[in-house]
DNA sequence: ATGGTCGGGAACCGA
């Protein structure tokens, strides 16, 4: 089975490149964030034609997250609905979405999380600390999964080492580098999740616009697979679709991420 | 320290 992760940054915007990203690659599962869509706004007809269906979508009022599968579907489960919104309380917190995605060959179910952790904006925002608080959620809600093939999937919105940073030095009053998120993505290690992607996959997942930042490769790495362990022995290969970022290689706007795919054994 | 570029949705906010 072959999973990936893309921030697309825009579902409807990037649809062409979507459905064009899941032929050239043969992706069955794709977890997308920043889907930027309501629900009857979802761009399906190229996607149903290829076999894909919606297995779980989720937004509120600034972003949303999905899961594309073209394999067998059992027991989705949409949402965190212990968890509040941030700011306005008739937001919708729906920014972690959970399914289950049967295999082709039928051996056995993976939960694959499509995740956008939020962004923090600035360390002395309210959002950040609502970020160190909704991983933490995150982590007390996803241990359960952890004796099952799961795979907490998508932007982490965190860089965990200082390899992960174009210039660190430019980060030093910055959000994703900072000590305690670093420490919220290693509560993660520590209670028993594995990186998949890292050691097949080193470089950058992100690059900003501006600056000409992909043209001369300053990025961040924050696009991530959490295994676990019965997840984490079935991967055989990954790899960053760089391609799929660079202006120069297709038609129309990139995202400012690259998908990141993983190959898992039958 | 600021600004640079996108996307959404129609003025700025979020990234």
């Amino acid at each position: 089975m072959r999973l990936a992760t893309w921030n697309v940054n825009s579902l409807r915007t990037r649809i062409d490149r979507v459905e064009a990203f899941l032929d050239r690659h043969d992706i069955d599962v794709l977890a997308v964030q920043e889907t930027k869509a309501r629900e009857e706004q979802l761009p399906l007809m190229g996607l149903q034609a290829r076999g894909y269906e919606v297995a779980a979508h989720g937004l509120n009022q600034w972003n949303g997250v999905a899961i594309l599968s073209r394999v067998g579907l059992d027991d989705v489960t949409v949402g965190f609905p212990e968890q509040p919104g941030f700011g306005d309380a008739l937001e919708v917190e729906a920014r972690a979405l959970g399914a289950l995605v049967g295999t082709a060959g039928g051996g056995g179910g993976v939960r694959i999380w499509s995740l956008y952790v939020p962004n923090g904006r600035k360390p002395d925002d309210p959002h950040y600390v609502y970020k160190l608080d909704w991983l933490s959620r995150l982590r007390a809600a996803a241990s359960s999964w952890l004796d099952v093939p799961t795979a907490l999937v998508g932007d982490w919105n965190i860089c965990p080492t200082d390899d992960d940073v174009f210039d660190v030095a430019q980060f030093k009053n910055s959000t994703h580098v900072t000590p305690a998120e670093r420490a919220a993505f290693q509560a993660f290690l520590d209670g028993g999740w594995s990186e998949v992607t890292r050691s097949h996959a080193p470089g950058y997942t992100y690059w900003d616009y501006y600056r000409q930042r992909f043209e001369r490769d300053r990025g961040l790495k924050i696009d991530f697979v959490l295994g676990s362990a019965s997840f984490a022995e079935r991967v055989t290969s990954a790899f960053i679709d760089r391609e799929e970022r660079d202006p120069a290689v297709f038609a129309g706007a990139p995202s400012d991420h690259a998908p990141v795919v993983v190959d898992l054994a039958d």
